[in-house]
DNA sequence: CGATATATTCTATTAAGACGAACAAACAGG
DNA sequence: CCTGTTTGTTCGTCTTAATAGAATATATCG
């Protein structure tokens, strides 16, 4: 049984499936904001993303050097199937309190 | 500027909007089990009803007694408008979110 | 090597969520 | 009115999630 997503355990998991395999802080950073409008620090990003993968919802590993490029290599994550279900679990529910609101309610 | 709804502050807020004029803490918390099918207790959910009066996005009264039948008064709940502004930024920035995603996800 | 760019981790603190027991208030029957 | 029963809310305490910013790590280039 999955145990509830946080409010941005949500919106990461959301992110990570929208990037795909370019899915690494800071483009998860960026997604949300531009999705959402409101940014979270990199520390609160990080944080949930390594919570997820305690749970065993997102796995990551290590990217390889881009030359040309400088900087610290990424670490990209990805949703695991439990992590699947469980995002599933919840647009599920979501639906389910949305339906049969009134049209002025922007049903996602 | 509403700051960020928690995940269960989200799923209250939505339920209020469900039950009209007879959302108290016990049908609040029925609606919610109902839809997502796991049950939070009554100390959590009126902690966040509290949580969500005070910082202005709901407010309460109480009821009547009722005759015949016994029992403590119930607390009604409604959203205000800055609640209602907040829900729907969330909606909304969820329905970004989801946008676009592969078929087989259960965009609410 | 030193400078620069890019990305992640650490450290503290506050906010949110969880639960069960305790409490409160209304009514009914004696 | 007192006592039991029903219905609903609050309290005390704990765990988990979210937060921001400073610090650190790592890669490349000159």
């Amino acid at each position: 049984m999955p145990g509830r997503l946080g409010e941005l355990e949500q919106l990461v998991l959301l992110a990570l499936v929208r990037l795909g395999d370019d899915a690494y802080g800071v483009t998860v950073r960026r997604e949300i904001a531009r999705c959402t409008g409101r940014p979270a620090s990199f520390g609160t990003i990080y944080a949930t993303l390594a919570r997820l993968e305690d749970k065993g919802l997102v796995d990551s590993w290590l990217g390889d050097p881009t030359p040309l490029r400088g900087g610290r290599r990424k670490k990209y994550f990805r949703v695991r199937p439990a992590g699947k279900v469980a995002l599933r679990a919840y647009l599920q529910a979501l639906r389910t309190m949305t339906r049969g609101l009134a049209p002025s309610w922007p049903v996602p």
